[in-house]
DNA sequence: CAAACTATCATTAGAAG
DNA sequence: ACTTCTAATGATAGTTT
């Protein structure tokens, strides 16, 4: 995660992986111990790695034996349901890249008519090589919604502006009681 | 970790508190994730909460319960050895964060020393009302300090002249050589 | 090889809707 | 209460010592 995105899969240099383990794993412990201050929540870890001949357990092994009781303790049936898997947290994670995914292609549209209409706008000749690339229903949308974006600016304005008199116009007539009252 | 640097103390205010669980829960899973998968291990997390009826636990139910079965099996005198427990943890991270607050202090040290030099003879007047509050032992030690790194420069600066002049002079005598077998 | 560094990416605290 | 956003902190990949 530094110096360079790094690809999501095994790693399969040997002395990388370790390294990337060593770093990781100080990083889950800390994570988890950060957690559990700050929510007061019971919780552990186990990681086996085939560096070390004993897992790496957060937090003392007595506290991971007590959770692990617990868990194991549980009916099947219940340990199935209402659970974080690992199946849901990858769906989970899919649906919401795919989201931002769509997002960011939207916006990439909107950039591009956006470019072309300015183009047009600048050289007076209209973009028909960019232009052709495009829906031209979406480039009227966007006009459109442009053009009530303006409007509704418009309409404000016009509203202060009516404030502002009415304003003006009661200062002006307390000024002139003012005068007639002296 | 964000627009605030954060107390590391149960957050008292429970709505902060479930806000800051699930996230942190979130980011836990994922990284637990990714440490399998970059590295191909076996590992799980259990975090109980108050605010679930069921734990939370990564990867799947199942798995997780293969992970405590094999940490069950070990022999308790085994899971006490060579394992990172809370207390060495916070031990490690304890020792680690005093070192770096000795560096740091160590490094306003020589800036403060720094600060009141400079001031001195860019006023021509020496700041003893700074200098008292400092052991003038490490002022001179600094300032020798300084005075090698200065004369290491000139030697180095010497070698590179000296190793110049021996590449011109040789540079010369080809030259002449060229002109003698004309 | 392990520890330290540092530029860069990732996580998240708090704000806004 | 739940999302979404984003500034700022935190983690770490690659590099250096």
């Amino acid at each position: 995660m530094a110096r360079k995105k790094v690809r999501m899969s095994y790693i399969t240099n040997n002395s990388a992986r370790k390294t990337t383990f060593k770093k990781r794993k100080k990083g889950m412990m800390k994570k988890l111990s950060e957690l559990s201050t700050l929510c007061g929540v019971d919780a552990c870890v186990v990681i086996y790695s085939p560096f070390d001949s004993q897992p790496e357990v957060w937090p003392s092994p007595s506290r991971v034996k007590n959770v692990l009781e617990k868990f194991k303790n549980m009916p099947m049936i219940e340990k199935s349901q209402k659970m974080l898997n690992q199946e849901s947290f990858l769906r989970g994670m899919i649906s919401k890249t795919n989201e931002q995914l769509k997002k960011v292609r939207k916006q990439n549209h909107e950039k591009e008519l956006r470019h072309t209409m300015f183009q047009s706008l600048t050289t007076g000749i209209p973009q028909f090589q960019n232009l052709n690339l495009m829906d031209m229903g979406d480039l009227e949308q966007l006009i459109n919604q442009k053009l009530d974006e303006i409007n509704s600016i418009i309409e404000n304005l016009s509203e202060e502006v009516i404030e502002n008199e009415t304003k003006m116009s009661k200062l002006n007539n307390n000024a002139c009681e003012g005068i007639h009252g002296m």
